[in-house]
DNA sequence: CGCAAAACATGACATTTGTCATATTTATTG
DNA sequence: CAATAAATATGACAAATGTCATGTTTTGCG
């Protein structure tokens, strides 16, 4: 999956500095800074592109740099389940990378521009076995996205349609929010159908539960600009 | 959360090569096996105890030696769902652990009698700054445990309850069952309502369901002797 | 072995959610 | 700024699942 309409480049030269934002980068020394700088390239996407596809062959381990991706998996008849939205400073394919000829097992899409670094499964297995604090940053990444994942199995496992969305909401408003005039605005695009996705329900009825919300002055506004009005109220209907 | 009935000790004691069994172990070279073993103990635990509760502190990274574990998380309303079957050789807290204060973010109950390893926070970190491998390994484990999740999300997300209780039987009848005169005998005690737990439905829910596959020769038993009858057609229901 | 508790079973009914059809509104793009 | 697509909206109905009540069978244990 080369990125189409994309520039692929060597990371230094379009980012004067990526390791003041990346948590992983920032331990690093110097000399490992010199030799990731090396290795490490950025590739943009847009929308409709892929970063990868299910099943693709995982020969990268990846970091966002810029945007939102999504990250989602389908079933065998066509539905399909968005697993995690991932942002700024988030790693992926930090297992698969470690496997040998091992596969994605989800699809990775750009929601808008986003740029992407990318190291090779050797360097980037490298790093990890020079450098324990580096390791050890990627176990305590892979320990917080397991624990999310989890909390987000239960949710869907236990809790109704309306909880869901608004647990969705809540988390999105955290992660992604900025304080606005209105309330707090979502820093991704999101239509009914990506909540639909993200909560497993049927697009219908997240319309339908988000039409209530927008009644009771919960939220406002749709996918383009997307505002929390009420974010208590939201908690204490997530967890009821 | 002490072990009641049980008794703690030195690993080496009461058996006599933790470091056979133990991927992460495995790989250990002479010096930090001795190290390890100094600071591993052994605890057992039986039905009815918790081996650690949602909530506590969590100031030990855990290592299954035998039996199986199952990780839960209950939501407000008292509803509970199960996470995960730990297994023989199953690491848990790998992340909490190298957290500073960090808390359990579910409950861990022995399912019958299970006996776990447990090293404390500062030796498994310690293991992990001078062991690129075994933080390696760590990394591989939880990657894996993550693309498990992930995968349980889009079942719990895009199927519905028949489906759901047909994967689980595959993975349960793959993970722990053994060969059978009368097909593939599960090496967990699992009743209805565990497997409603795991899926997400109501106990009546999973036992009609059972019910139906029990009627179309799918499985046979309950609880204490649960055999898959026919894994094919279990693993094609499940993927329809 | 017999008793109590746990597990399994089943029906009737309520609730939740999905599906399909059809508008209406809002974005996007040439 | 049209025109075209995407997103939002809503109703009617069907399907899936939960809930509650009650009864039977199996298991564990003194």
């Amino acid at each position: 999956m080369q990125p189409s309409r994309s520039s692929n480049s060597r990371a230094g030269l379009s980012s004067p500095d990526p390791f003041k934002q990346i948590p992983l980068l920032k331990i690093l020394g110097e000399r490992d800074r010199r030799v990731i700088l090396q290795e490490l390239t950025e590739a943009h996407y847009g929308r409709g592109e892929y970063i990868f596809r299910e099943g693709d062959p995982a020969d990268y381990f990846h970091i966002v740099k810029e945007g939102s991706v999504k990250c989602v998996k389908s079933s065998a008849d066509g539905k399909e389940c968005t697993v995690k939205v991932l942002m700024p400073g988030d790693l992926f394919c930090c297992e698969a990378a470690v496997f040998d000829g091992d596969c994605h097992p989800g699809t990775a899409k750009p929601m808008g521009d986003v740029s992407i670094f990318r190291l090779s499964k050797k360097a980037y297995f490298e790093l990890l076995r020079r450098n324990p604090d580096a390791a050890i940053e990627v176990i305590k990444y892979l320990g917080n996205r397991l624990k999310e994942v989890q909390e987000q199995a239960k949710i869907l496992a236990l809790d109704r349609a309306d909880h869901r969305m608004a647990s969705l909401l809540v988390n999105l408003a955290q992660r992604t929010g900025t304080k606005d005039p209105q309330g707090i605005k979502l820093g991704v695009r999101l239509t009914r159908q990506d909540m639909a996705d993200m909560v497993g329900v049927s697009t219908e009825t997240a319309i339908r539960i988000m039409a209530r919300f927008k009644r009771d002055r919960l939220v406002a506004g749709t996918a383009n600009r997307l505002v929390i009005k009420d974010l208590p109220r939201l908690r204490s209907l997530a967890s009821a």
